[in-house]
Formats: structure tokens, sequence, C-alpha cells
DNA sequence: ATGACTAATAGCATTAGA
């Protein structure tokens, strides 16, 4: 079974790539980020029409995030991150598909360093590490999948020195990523490409596609009762290359019934 | 090299992304 990810950069402007992509891959779950869209505006019917039930959790103009699931209605049990009542940006969906726990999280980028948007970062890697706690302790077979916005090593990207001062690779960036592991999750792409150079993001400016100047911010966090059951995980790179691409590539795990 | 693209919203530029 598929569960994959893809940062999608706009649902209207990227339908037909999407369609496309879904149709041809055929994911059991298809996690999206950055729809950029209100609720009212994202267009479920188009994924109902070939299969796909959905939930989602939009916002005027950017972030937002979706849940699809091939035949089956996702459960939600959770929309938005919890822990800070002020927070409006619509960065977390969490359902149960498939008998797994499926958290689907837009983690923020946090540029410019220093600054509050690079504050906020953090502090929204402290409430999904509290609400990652609580997954673990319930003990559900779960995945936490999206974009990270966190390049956790000098192997996943094409140049350290490039992007040494951005809030991808900060070390207070990585420090948090590192925690959310210690609690015994385990990085997918990480764990079956030990020695990197996987990347899921490739930017639009200066020819980065074209140089393979990318690096690998979308992530998949498994517990331990879905560790076990990991085949196999990948990029679906070409997707990249095509037209109107998204900036982001889909990532993806494959796992044992 | 405070650059380069792209999407969304509201225009005839700005914000946000990473």
């Amino acid at each position: 079974m598929r569960i994959a990810s893809f940062n999608i950069n706009g649902v209207k402007a990227r339908l037909p790539r999407l369609l496309e992509w879904l149709q041809e891959t055929r994911p059991a779950v298809a996690c999206l980020q950055e729809i950029k869209s209100q609720d009212e505006g994202f267009p479920g019917h188009e994924f109902a029409a070939i299969g796909y039930h959905a939930i989602w959790h939009g916002q005027k103009g950017f972030n937002g995030v979706a849940i699809l699931a091939d035949g089956v209605e996702p459960i939600e049990i959770q929309r938005g991150l919890p822990g800070d009542p002020t927070d409006e940006h619509s960065r977390y969906i969490e359902a149960d598909v498939f008998g797994i726990r499926v958290a689907c999280i837009y983690l923020p980028n946090g540029n410019p360093v220093p600054g509050p948007k690079f504050d906020y970062k953090l502090a929204w890697m402290q409430r999904l590490h509290a609400r990652m706690r609580a997954l673990r302790r319930d003990e559900v077979p779960a995945v936490v999948i999206g974009d990270f916005n966190v390049i956790p090593e000098d192997k996943d990207v094409w140049s350290p020195a490039a992007m040494a001062a951005d809030a991808l690779m900060q070390p207070d960036s990585r420090d948090a990523y590192a925690r959310l592991l210690h609690d015994g999750w385990t990085d997918a792409i990480d764990t079956l490409n030990p020695r990197g150079g996987v990347w899921t993001f490739w930017d639009y400016q200066a020819g980065a596609w074209q140089r393979d100047h990318g690096f690998r911010i979308d992530h998949a966090l498994l517990s331990p009762e879905l560790a076990d059951r990991l085949s196999a995980a990948g990029v679906d790179k070409e997707y990249r290359g095509r037209e109107k691409a998204s900036d982001h590539a889909p990532m993806w795990v494959e796992l044992r019934r």
C-alpha cells in the first residue's frame, strides 16, 4: 500500500498535473500541501470523479493541506496543529485511513533568519513534537508526512554552502527535526538511502532543475508499528520536469499489508 | 548578486514561497 505526499503549489494551477499523477501512480493515500485555496474553492469533485475521497483544510491565498484516499472516506481526527489557538495558518490535518493514522503537515518555511517567521517555525516544530509524542503514546500505527521545510543533513542538499544561511538548514531547524526522530520515528527515505543525494525540491529559479540543484525537505516519518512494514520509499522525480510542474516532486512510502 | 521563477490576490504590484 502506497502513501504519498505532494506539495503541489496551488491546487487549481496544478489540477491537470495532479489528476495525471494520481491516475498514473494510484497511491492509496495522497497528502497534499500548499493547496493555496479556500475551503469552498477546493475541487473535491474532480478527485471524486477519479475515485478519491478527500478532506481538506484550506486558507485564502497560501498554505492549505488535504488528504485524499482511494475508494474510502478519510476519518478526520484533527484539523489544525494543537497548542496555539492564535495560529490561523492551515498547515495540519490528521485522519484515520486504511487503519493508519495519517498526519499531513506543511511546516513553516521560516525565512528570513533571524526574525518572527523563523521563531514561528521553531515554535510550530515544538507543537508538532508534542503532537507526535501523543501519537506515540497511543501506539497507533502512524505516519507524519508532508513538507517539513527542513534539510536534515548536508547529504540532503546539492550544496550545503549555497544554502547555509537558509532557515531550512539552520542548526536549530535540524536539531528540532532530530528531536522528532529521537522518539522512535523512522525517516523512510533516509533509512533506505543512507548516503543521501535524494531530492524532493528544485527551485524554479536559476535553472535549478536542469542543474539538479535540489534538496530533500519532504519527509515521511513512520511510527515503530509502521516502520516494520516499510518495503520501499521514493520520489516521483520525473513529474518535476513536466509542463507546469510544482517546484516539489511527489514522494511516497510503500507499506506491506 | 538584496538577482533569477511561480501562484494568488488584487492590479496594472505585492506577498509568499524555499
